[in-house]
DNA sequence: CGTATAGTTGATTAGTATCAACGCTAGTGG
DNA sequence: CCACTAGCGTTGATACTAATCAACTATACG
């Protein structure tokens, strides 16, 4: 396969780079589903990706766009909509470092990719990752796994969407956003909201004005701060996760 | 493994009849995901199975359970559905033949488990369908793909439950269950509803009231029609698929 | 420094929830 | 066989949350 040109992006066929190919662990940090591959299999899927760099704002794929290539986030911030023939729009997850999204069936993407940060993403075409997961059965269940993470995800989502109050919403996408980081051994607080309040509210089903008085609300109450744009402070942790459990 | 009580319903270890081990094809039609599998996987996934037949009303599981089977759907419905402390519920999904449950991490289950109708599963453990699974790559591909479907379908209702209104909401849920009887081979009117309107009003989050007072509308617009409980006559196909993508 | 965009706040409206009553249907037991 | 009851579904009146419309402020960018 000759090096793509990715839309005028930078591009680096990194299996050409000797860093990558032989510092094993790079690799796997940087490609999310590499995790429990032996050396020989992260080079095998190292090998027939594409590295790139995308600036904010850059539609990735739209949906319904020919499903070509899976993507995962090397590091930056990417959100994942759907719309309504009048422009209603539904943010269907915020993705980060590790994230993997480009999943579908035939019929084409069924979301919009875009970039919300400057982005750095590997991509793999779906006819080579098929091929690979049948060679390597250890990836296969790897994507298997990753997708019965996003569909529990996607689940919890339904129940904020459908029963939780506007208040009840905000309150579970920050302790979300916080217990990411925790994970990734970053701290709980204060975290980062690279997102605009508009992508908030349309992931929350709300509208932005909401989500807007919602986050004053908190910061009234001292429940939470607002010290520069794109931070949050958590000050009342159980307070937070008590609302967003909806007690 | 012996052969398993299930809460005192009638159980057949149907890797025992010879009716099931021999006659291939009746056994693909009953179990979802062994379609493409071959004869002798067929088998296989078939000694491994518990065949059980459930009452209306019955719980399989409740969120939080101890993850131990799959479940595959022969005939009958099932509703998932998610609770908030107060008692607040959204119904995650309607299933039915062909559709399977039980997915999901190792924490325990996310969703209840509940019949709407007299119900038959196929059970599976998860220890036993894992091993098969490392044996038959086509059957993980399988669960894969299925993981994928669901996935994509949860995404739409994401969309659903935060963007659209009630009567949007009716539609796209009579569109569905009609797409679904046309893709069985059914007529996709009248389309069957097994589930209350409680169960309709939980899976598009709404209320009853605001449920029955849709349902009522569209009656009078003539788009559809109510000639008996469970059943819905789509009277005009057009417009209930415009209103369903809220065009 | 000026302009455009994002975010906040206020006033009002609208859509759906809530509260309440009633009708229908199916199952039960006399 | 039929009255009785319980649960489900429908309809009406009212309340309330969040949406809409509008204005203003803060921030980022050229």
């Amino acid at each position: 396969m000759p090096p793509l040109d990715f839309d005028g992006h930078k591009i680096e066929h990194v299996a050409d780079l000797k860093s990558s190919t032989c510092r094993n662990c790079d690799i796997v940090r940087e490609i999310a589903f590499c995790a429990d591959l032996s050396h020989d299999e992260v080079k095998r899927l190292a090998s027939v990706r594409c590295h790139s760099t995308l600036p904010a704002s850059y539609t990735v794929f739209r949906e319904g766009d020919l499903v070509d290539h899976v993507y995962s986030i090397s590091n930056g911030a990417v959100k994942l909509y759907k719309l309504l023939p009048d422009g209603r729009r539904q943010v269907i997850g915020f993705l980060f470092s590790g994230d993997i999204f480009g999943l579908g069936t035939n019929d084409g993407y069924c979301y919009t990719a875009e970039t919300i940060t400057p982005t750095q993403v590997c991509r793999f075409t779906h006819r080579k990752l098929d091929s690979l997961m049948g060679e390597i059965p250890r990836l296969e269940r790897r994507m298997f796994d990753m997708a019965v993470k996003d569909l529990v995800a996607a689940q919890e989502q339904m129940l904020l969407l459908g029963r939780k109050t506007a208040r009840e919403k905000v309150a579970t996408f920050l302790v979300k956003l916080a217990q990411r980081s925790i994970r990734i051994g970053q701290p709980g607080s204060p975290v980062a909201l690279p997102m605009s309040r508009a992508d908030i509210a349309d992931y929350l089903g709300l509208t932005v004005e909401t989500v807007s008085r919602t986050f004053t609300q908190l910061k009234r109450d001292n429940i939470i701060g607002l010290p520069a744009s794109g931070q949050c402070v958590l000050n009342d942790w159980d307070v937070l996760k008590e609302m967003a459990e909806g007690a």
